[in-house]
DNA sequence: GAACAGGTGAAGT
DNA sequence: ACTTCACCTGTT
């Protein structure tokens, strides 16, 4: 949940969103995780988006004993990294550079709504993510409505690479380093983005984001973390870092 | 009303 | 190679 921007909480408790154009609620009872829909969608969607075929627990063995790594998985517990569409995921965190998570949340959705496909999910109208066609069918004034600043440019420009022809699809198949160079020749795509698209988008979990809350959090506790003895579980340790981090509002 | 926000890229040392 | 700054705009 921690870096998706499309689960919105519901008055009775549940969460209602939309996913590879999809849409469904969730909530928990009894501790365990329950998803609308039937079987059939469990198995080919929603299985691998919320990735719960991990052992997470597999890092309560192997996590250094460094404090603030310790506080951090004793509060995140339970969280999980879903399987966005690269797509999206590329747009998402072009939008969140410099801003807040309300404002990066409002671009979306108005994105979203205005643009993508109406889904019905009980009762509910939720809004698919528009393809990078759809957005490159208008004009940089066209997208003035979702408000986003100098970052529309970044998304119209990628939008246009995308519908071009650009697979973001097969990054998954490259190495983490090709799809990182790959990703950075996207205007406004730096090195944090790139590691949130590969972590978020592209199923690659030894990327670990460095951002400032990760920053502050490892200047304050002074701890040395070398993202690549977490191997295959990087990804997840920074999730855990940076949502204790943020919480925390470690360095404020 | 200034300062800042889950960065980036260009220009300046 | 390291530091500074502008970039759009909503919130604090």
């Amino acid at each position: 949940m921690r870096k998706c921007f499309r689960w919105r909480p519901q008055p009775d408790g549940s969460y209602l969103g939309v996913a590879l154009g999809q849409a469904a609620r969730i909530w928990e009872e009894g501790g365990r995780l329950c998803i609308s829909g039937d079987p059939g969608q469990y198995e080919r969607l929603w299985r691998s988006y919320f990735d719960l075929d991990r052992d997470y627990d597999a890092l309560d063995r192997m996590m250094p004993d460094v404090d603030i790594l310790q506080k951090s998985l004793a509060y995140g517990k339970g969280l999980h990294i879903f399987a966005q569409d690269p797509w999206e995921a590329l747009c998402s965190f072009l939008f969140s550079q410099c801003n807040h998570i309300p404002r990066i949340r409002s671009i979306i959705e108005s994105l979203c709504s205005a643009l993508g496909d109406p889904i019905t999910c009980q009762g509910e109208t939720l809004y698919s993510f528009p393809s990078a066609a759809q957005i490159a069918a208008l004009s940089l004034s066209d997208l003035a409505f979702i408000r986003a600043g100098y970052r529309t440019e970044y998304v119209l420009a990628a939008a246009q690479r995308v519908a071009g022809g650009f697979d973001l699809n097969a990054l998954k198949r490259e190495s983490s380093e090709y799809a990182r160079t790959a990703l950075m020749s996207f205007d406004g795509i730096g090195r944090k983005v790139a590691d949130c698209v590969l972590l978020c988008g592209l199923g690659k979990f030894d990327s670990f984001p460095v951002d400032t809350w990760i920053r502050k959090a490892l200047s304050v506790y002074s701890a040395q973390v070398d993202p690549s003895s977490f191997g295959d579980y990087a990804g997840i340790v920074q999730q855990y870092l940076f949502y204790y981090a943020r919480s925390m509002k470690i360095g404020k």
